[in-house]
DNA sequence: GCCAGGATCGTCT
DNA sequence: GACGATCCTGGCG
């Protein structure tokens, strides 16, 4: 994994992406999906032109674009395309690998009514843009700093993923160019934020 | 199981 | 002063 692998279109980056192992400090977990969202798109941030919240998006590609989603949420994104072009990756959905009692701890404090045990399930740690920045421990302050140096560490797909069947689909969560199929998700993986396709191709083998 | 509503704040008009 | 690339909860069936 290098600085290269970003320096092209922000689908491949997005597509690639699915399988990597991200880690933060003592966390980690597989991308399992993805968003892409490009300068000519008006759901992206740099869509109105450069200003002070989204300069990252057009700096030089590996870099994290973190930003706050309504009031509440850091959402986690990687700057692709050489530099000047504004173009980024939505991380969405991790299946957790390490650390994941410390993940527990960081988003404990929401399972009170979940059931008896308050204790979440492996699959609602990272399910969701929100959810897994939470967990990682990933904040504002993380805004413009590199992807391929601690504290996050970025792995190449393992080769079991190689053949692993990448799905797209229609973004989450967006009002604009909703209709624009450029979420990446790996088929039949249950760690993703929403189920796609509806009707899921059957699982594979593990 | 589904849906509506609230939380909360940086950014831009 | 309005608006989100979201998440959780409570109410209802």
């Amino acid at each position: 994994m290098n600085r290269e692998f970003f320096a092209r279109s922000v689908h491949e980056v997005a597509r690639d992406m699915v399988g990597c192992t991200l880690a933060v400090g003592a966390t980690a977990g597989i991308i399992v999906e993805t968003e892409a969202y490009d300068a000519t798109d008006p759901a992206c941030h740099a869509y109105i032109g450069r200003t002070a919240r989204n300069e990252v998006l057009f700096g030089p590609p590996g870099i994290a674009y973190v930003y706050l989603s309504y009031g509440i949420h850091s959402l986690l994104n990687a700057v692709a395309e050489p530099e000047g072009s504004a173009a980024a990756v939505l991380i969405r959905a991790l299946e957790p690998t390490e650390g994941i009692e410390l993940m527990r701890e960081r988003r404990g404090h929401k399972a009170r009514t979940l059931d008896s045990s308050t204790r979440l399930t492996l699959n609602q740690l990272c399910s969701g843009p929100g959810k897994l920045t939470e967990a990682l421990g990933v904040g504002l302050d993380l805004n413009g700093a590199e992807l391929l140096a601690p504290p996050f560490e970025l792995s190449d797909r393992d080769p079991a993923w190689d053949d692993a069947e990448i799905v797209t689909g229609p973004r989450i969560g967006i009002t604009k160019a909703a209709e624009l199929p450029w979420r990446y998700c790996a088929a039949g993986s249950r760690f993703v934020s929403r189920p796609w396709p509806a009707a899921a191709p059957a699982e594979r083998a593990a």
